[in-house]
RNA sequence: GCCCUGGUGGUGUAGGGGCUAUCAUGUGGGCCUGUCGAGCCCACGACUCGGGUUCAAAUCCCGGCCAGGGCGCCA
């Protein structure tokens, strides 16, 4: 039998409580997570979004109903309890709650499909199939509210910066940006895809007058990869900025993970706690690297790489035992890189690209844009592309194009970074990847 | 897509041609007034699917599906 919620409203959520309120009747809401019948006193803890809270029930002091309504919780349900705070060094955290009255909202169908407490840890499969449970679990939702603090203090940081927010399409028309695989979907009676990246209108943004933008959102990429740091969505940072070379971009990329550390620091020491990280801010600037010291680097610690190749994962690694912490590689070589990457005056077959890497990681990359249009189109001819299907994008091109530049910003590999986590599906609610397309 | 490893109660595991299929957790019941991974007693609950070998397959072989790890792909 279940209870309406009626007037009660919770007054507290568990964090909020302390010893002080000794003799307060307050009103906490949530799941039952561990029950511990001793007979004549029953413990239950009380889990919310914060943490837990001694219920502590002992015969002599409450009613007989009360007690056996306890008795009669099973763990997981959803329960509203009315009781008055009490100090007591016996008790988790210096204080209790000795119930008055008791409001079953919701039971738990059982056995669970996993347990929430910890004894027993599932695999990422398992949890990921019953995610509104596990995430029940601290140290699955800790990561999130990491992330969530991380959006948070990247839009306020950009936002001070005068930057403004904006929204691209995902539904496109066409899969010509290049290289990734697209999903196709049906728009209507014609094939359409869904946007690997807001690149092209970003840079169409630039022509607006608007100078500073970002975006963050999702990204579909249809690569049929299956590692541990890939999604087929993702949530990408997506910024751009008129006026600017590769350097000045990098100098905002730097401060916003800064800010973003020292946000996450400030604000959660708990869930840093829960995730047993020690999170430090890193030192700015960060180190650059040239992509050709890369190469050498790479070699000498035994890994065969050609100048002119993209990092291979071993290369990943041998150049992530060398550098601590974030650094980035700049100078790559214009071939490997996209159309849209300004060549390096001087010597065009470098680029004005960069990477930003965490160790082994790669969660960043950017340029100086091309923004003249005959160069563009040589630039897309160049690399096997029809400029026919930019049209609309080269025409923005034509009328008074300012120099820019900008990057994008995997935001789950970045919170892969904060949280110490080595599995991205762990920064995903609900991740999309070659075989999970539910829940 | 390739290579390696695996799939055993709800969860996490042990075992590895014939035993009542191990242990923990869980669930149900019982005892217990300070638990905090509570304790003790009883019960419940499982060999991924299809084919093959064999007197006999959860175990060996082949294939599918799924998972874990590594790689590739990832303008």
């Amino acid at each position: 039998m279940t209870d309406s919620l009626g007037n009660w409203r919770r007054t507290h959520y568990s964090k909020r409580i302390d010893p002080e309120m000794s003799g307060e009747e307050i009103i906490v809401m949530g799941w039952i997570h561990e029950i511990r019948d001793l007979g004549g006193i029953i413990f239950v803890l009380l889990r919310d979004r914060d943490g837990t809270i001694q219920i502590t029930a002992p015969s002599k002091k409450i009613s007989k109903e009360l007690l056996e309504e306890i008795r009669k919780l099973r763990k997981e349900s959803v329960v509203a309890v009315k009781g008055i705070i009490q100090e007591s060094g016996k008790a988790p955290g210096g204080y209790e709650i000795i119930p008055n009255e008791i409001k079953m909202l919701n039971e738990s169908k059982l056995p669970l499909p996993l347990d929430t407490t910890d004894k027993v840890r599932a695999e990422i499969d398992t949890r990921l199939d019953s995610r509104y449970i596990d995430l029940r679990r601290p140290t699955s939702s800790a990561i999130f509210k990491i992330k969530s603090r991380m959006l948070h203090s990247v839009r306020n940081f950009l936002e001070k910066g005068e930057f403004i927010e904006i929204n691209t399409p995902k539904l496109v028309a066409s899969a010509t940006e290049g290289g990734t695989e697209l999903f196709p979907i049906t728009y209507f009676e014609r094939e359409a895809f869904l946007g690997q990246s807001p690149q092209l209108y970003k840079q169409m943004m630039m022509a607006t007058g608007f100078d500073k933008v970002f975006e963050i959102a999702p990204i579909f990429r249809a690569e049929e990869h299956d590692t541990l740091r890939h999604l087929n969505e993702a949530i990408s940072i997506d910024l751009e900025a008129s006026f600017c070379d590769q350097e000045d971009v990098m100098h905002i990329l730097e401060a916003v993970v800064h800010t973003a550390i020292g946000d996450v620091i400030e604000h959660c020491s708990d869930e840093l706690e829960i995730l047993g990280v020690d999170l430090e801010i890193p030192k700015i600037p960060f180190e650059r690297i040239d992509y050709g010291d890369v190469v050498d680097i790479v070699n000498s610690k035994g890994v065969n790489m050609k100048h002119g190749e993209d990092l291979s994962r071993a290369a990943e690694k041998a150049i992530g035992e060398t550098m601590d912490g974030y650094y980035f590689i700049t100078g790559w070589p214009t071939d490997i890189k996209p159309f849209y990457v300004m060549p390096n005056l001087e010597t065009p077959k470098k680029s004005c690209a960069f990477d930003l890497m965490y160790k082994d990681l790669e969660i960043s990359s950017g340029a100086q844009r091309v923004h003249k249009h005959d160069l563009l189109v040589e630039r897309i001819k160049k690399q096997g592309l029809n400029p026919v299907s930019f049209e609309r994008y080269l025409a923005a091109f034509e009328y008074g194009m300012p120099p820019h530049a900008g990057w994008g910003l995997g935001a789950e590999r970045f919170t892969m970074c904060m949280t110490g986590v080595n599995n991205i599906r762990e920064t995903v609610l609900f991740p999309r990847d070659r075989r999970r397309l539910t829940p």
